[in-house]
RNA sequence: GCCCCCAUCGUCUAGAGGCCUAGGACGCCACCCUUUCAAGGUGGAGAUCACCGGUUCGAAUCCGGUUGGGGGCACCA
């Protein structure tokens, strides 16, 4: 990894995420988490961990600890913020979370007001409304006309009266602001255009946009990494650091990940939630991998990447500027490969929560091998091995008579077969149940019988697991043992008996 | 509506003036392997580098415009 780098106005390298807890990890929220995380670690720079909780109706405990767990779960690590080790807020800087710093915010206003550089507001959202609409139907920008910038004291003396509680509208300079873009370069906005915007509430809550400004200071954040949304709001930021007197961090705005219509990454058209991922059977490895090639590339035909070493490739520089579809099918491909990567010995112990605990830690390690290469997520194992753990009667029932029947044969002659397969297989001892004799065995039968092995093999294999596809039969003869093979054997043949019977 | 950002195969991308008759990967198709399904192997289709104009001996790469897409403009974050 490089030298600690140090910022233009000479601050130490500190990074942060800001997560709000109004829902469960979000795909993007992971992947800028990433990014950060790939920064800070790539030049040795602080992370920070910082919980953007003011919106106090949407945000819960829970979806923290959501978050937290999850980016965990990535393997993603903060040296600042809250639950750093064992639980416990970390950092002098503290506290992370936003609910819990509302001093500072009250502080920071008062100075803006006191300084003229924010004025309260008395206007009622219902209002604010209705001067929004019309506008909308003058075809004027939509923004605040400034009304309460001109109050008299009467006026002011009125609102109270009536009983209204101020917000604080922050008042824009009319004036262009330019900044250097860590990902897209010079960047210029003209905040002329902007309308002077609350930064906090009527009932005290102070709003996103100066909090995190606030905090950022505070924080003694020098790389504000986030998403491409948050790019048009940067000049607001910067207007409010400049009335504050703040030091101004680097920006840098990495792109959206897109759904399949090319718009912003949403739960009503993309699965989004980190936890359903890790539920279906993603390996956070793999998650990892697929997440920072979503904008980034280290610039060679290599792809398989850890979390280790893509710290150390990874340039801030290098991230693309167009957002990037996310692209589920090439996430299950790296999944799979990650899978295969894994001893049986590591699988197996990833695969226990996805499999029934009726089934043995010493069956689950004995299955691997037979299905290793057949799952594109953890949870496929699940159906996969279901055959195992399942009765007899669950698998005759799952199953018709007819699936039994390869093409070009007839349900006579797959009684003929099954009845040889039974016959040669009993003959064989508990200890002798092996997938190799299995298959010599059933092979020289098929032969003997006058079949082609995969047709010979079709009955058995529906009998056995009650499914057309399964893995490897042997194998899994083997490990269903030879009484429950046989009784299995011995339940297609009735059942094949039976609808002959049927059609007679 | 206004402001800003973006633009290489369907998708993720390589490409920073000649190495590009544009490379890799996913996906797709075919074949091989094969007890099903996978995995693996080989091969193939797939991009007039959005378009139009410049600059240059030479442009996917630089500049301008157009078009298209996206994001933002809340007492949400």
């Amino acid at each position: 990894m490089s030298e600690p780098q140090v910022t233009t106005d000479s601050r130490p390298v500190r990074v942060r995420m800001a997560p709000s807890p109004t829902g469960p990890l979000h795909i993007g929220t992971a992947r800028t988490s990433l990014y950060n995380y790939l920064f800070a670690r790539h030049v040795g720079g602080t992370y920070v961990m910082r919980i953007e909780d003011t919106d106090l109706a949407r945000s819960t405990p829970e979806y923290e600890l959501d978050i937290i767990e999850n980016l965990h779960w990535l393997g993603i690590t903060w040296d600042e913020g809250p639950q750093v080790a064992g639980g416990e807020d970390v950092g002098e800087y503290g506290p992370y979370r936003q609910s819990q710093r509302w001093d500072l915010y009250a502080r920071e206003a008062r100075r803006l007001v006191e300084s003229e550089a924010a004025y309260h507001c008395w206007c009622t959202p219902d209002e604010l409304e209705m001067v929004r609409r019309q506008q909308e139907r003058d075809h004027e920008p939509p923004r605040y006309n400034g009304r309460c910038l001109s109050l008299t004291d009467a006026d002011r003396a009125a609102f109270e009266a009536e009983g209204r509680k101020p917000a604080i509208r922050f008042k824009v300079p009319a004036e262009k602001v330019t900044f250097d873009d860590l990902i897209r370069g010079e960047v210029e906005f003209d905040n002329a255009l902007l309308g002077d915007f609350v930064i906090v509430r009527g009932d005290g809550v102070p709003l996103y946009h100066f909090v995190v400004v606030v905090d950022d200071e505070a924080m003694q954040v020098s790389h504000v990494i986030r998403g491409e949304d948050h790019l048009s709001n940067t000049p607001k930021h910067i207007a409010l650091i400049r009335a504050l007197g703040y030091g101004e961090p680097r920006f840098g705005h990495i792109p959206l990940i897109l759904n399949p219509d090319r718009s912003k990454m949403s739960k009503r058209k993309s699965q989004t939630d980190m936890t359903a991922f890790r539920e279906q059977g993603y390996l956070p490895e793999a998650m990892v991998n697929f997440l920072a090639f979503l904008g980034w590339s280290p610039g060679t035909e290599e792809e398989i990447f850890t979390l280790e070493e893509l710290a150390a490739r990874f340039e801030i520089e290098e991230v693309h500027k167009a957002g990037a579809i996310f692209d589920k099918d090439r996430l299950d491909y790296l999944n799979g490969v990650y899978i295969r990567h894994l001893t049986d010995e590591q699988l197996a112990l990833r695969l226990r929560p996805f499999l029934p605990s009726t089934l043995d830690d010493e069956s689950v390690l004995r299955v691997v091998p037979l299905i290793k290469e057949r799952l594109v997520r953890l949870g496929d194992a699940t159906e996969l091995v279901a055959f195992l753990t399942e009765t007899d009667d669950d698998v005759a029932s799952r199953y018709e008579p007819d699936m039994l029947v390869p093409k070009g044969r007839s349900s006579a002659e797959v009684a003929g077969a099954l009845e040889l397969a039974l016959k040669t297989l009993g003959r064989l001892s508990h200890d002798d149940f092996a997938a190799d004799e299995l298959e010599a065995r059933c092979r020289n039968a098929a032969e003997d019988a006058g079949w082609k092995p995969g047709d010979f093999f079709l009955p058995i294999r529906v009998a056995v697991t009650g499914r057309t596809v399964s893995p490897p039969l042997f194998g899994s003869m083997e490990l269903l043992g030879r009484d429950r093979t046989l009784a299995r054997l011995e339940a297609a043949l009735r059942k094949l008996g039976a609808a002959e019977a049927s059609h007679a």
